[in-house]
DNA sequence: GCGAGATTTGGACAGTCGTCAAGAATTTCT
DNA sequence: AGAAATTCTTGACGACTGTCCAAATCTCGC
């Protein structure tokens, strides 16, 4: 039989696959550092290989392509952006609690993480003039749409309402917020920034409880 | 004295002045076509000049820099896009004729001018990257608001209730939606479009009558 | 219609870009 | 330890960029 010869051979390739996609992961974790700090469109091959600790040729042995890089590094953000709320929402027994929670969060990592998310919002701008990241971008931000959705019906939940509109108006409101609260902290504008964390709470408010109650109350369809 | 003879060169003066920033205006319309076309990350200089009638060089006659050339351009689009509902504000009599038209003109102008859109958030989103296109940004999205502003309290006028939200909150929570409305449309995502458009007079009802009032109505502040 | 000034052209420049390949360096296997 | 396979570096390439400039063309007052 060949079956040891092979799985012999198997855990020596399976080593190699693995190493491989660490050297990737690696890189691409130094290509969304590049990215965030200076923008899609200014960002070169030569400058993502300064920032990490090898030179410009071995991204073409890594990776077929600067958009292979790119999507790679697009995929790496997904894995940290995607369950921001969800110890939020594990962690909260009252509606208050939850609320409170969530802005504060929202504000925390609006601060904290800026350039990644100004890096996410670019990126996703250049899926309207690029097709080629559309599909990559669209996924994400299904994942954020669910990800927003998961606090807004538990939050009805807790506060005995219902959500006011469907998971993707809950969504992409907030997500304005969100981007409009980014460019004022980016600007410098800390009043504003202010402002809309004052204001956060009551929108969230009118999401589950205000208005007439948004028909189908369940999941994404 | 020298007043005849200054008029009369002031005259000449004057018209090749106006010549100077016809041109100039020219250009600037043929740079929106070309970032609406493609983006700002891969807009050069060449291909602006070959959308237009002139060669390149004649660029840097007109405009000391690309960032020059660019910010005219955006300054371009200001002038087009900031009184788009102006008319549905002020040829409404009813609520409901409001509502209805607002939302006809929303999605109305998201199909029409998709390209123009899409340049729109690509450049406010560089201004997140580089600080000298925020100035222009900033200035632009407030009009943005004042403008929704106008539609949000002449509903709330004609409907007897009272915004829900601040100005800016109102105008970034719709500006979420037409982005998000945006994607999908370039996307071909025509079932996800169309929810919208049905969701958006029950956003709009939200926003106005929806939920505890907000506490200051007035204007901006 | 002439001549001075305004306007436009097209090429040259110094950089930078993505991509690639040849060879050095390193790791891995026997 | 030596051989084989891998990983990485370095330099080169053609194409493209923004910028500049000398010369060609055009405009318009006289």
């Amino acid at each position: 039989m060949t079956e040891a010869v092979e799985t012999k051979q198997d855990r020596i390739a399976r080593r190699q696959v693995d190493k491989f996609e660490g050297r990737r992961t690696q890189l691409a974790v130094a290509t969304l550092h590049t990215l965030a700090e200076l923008g899609y469109a200014r960002t070169s091959l030569r400058e993502i290989a300064q920032n990490s600790e090898f030179s410009h040729g071995v991204l073409h042995y890594y990776f077929t392509d600067k958009r292979d890089l790119i999507t790679q590094a697009v995929r790496q953000y997904e894995a940290v952006c995607v369950t921001r709320y969800d110890d939020v929402v594990a962690g909260s027994t009252t509606a208050e609690q939850l609320r409170r929670d969530f802005v504060n969060t929202f504000f925390a990592t609006l601060k904290a993480d800026a350039p990644l998310h100004r890096l996410w919002y670019d990126l996703r701008n250049q899926s309207l003039f690029d097709e080629s990241f559309r599909e990559d971008v669209l996924e994400i931000d299904e994942h954020r749409e669910a990800m927003i959705w998961r606090v807004i019906s538990r939050y009805a939940e807790l506060s005995g309402g219902e959500p006011a509109t469907s998971p993707v108006a809950s969504y992409v409101m907030l997500d304005g917020i969100f981007q409009r609260a980014l460019l004022s902290s980016l600007s410098g504008m800390d009043a504003q920034v202010a402002q809309l964390e004052e204001e956060l709470p009551r929108v969230l408010d009118l999401l589950v409880s205000g208005g007439t109650q948004f028909p189908q109350a369940t999941g994404r369809e």
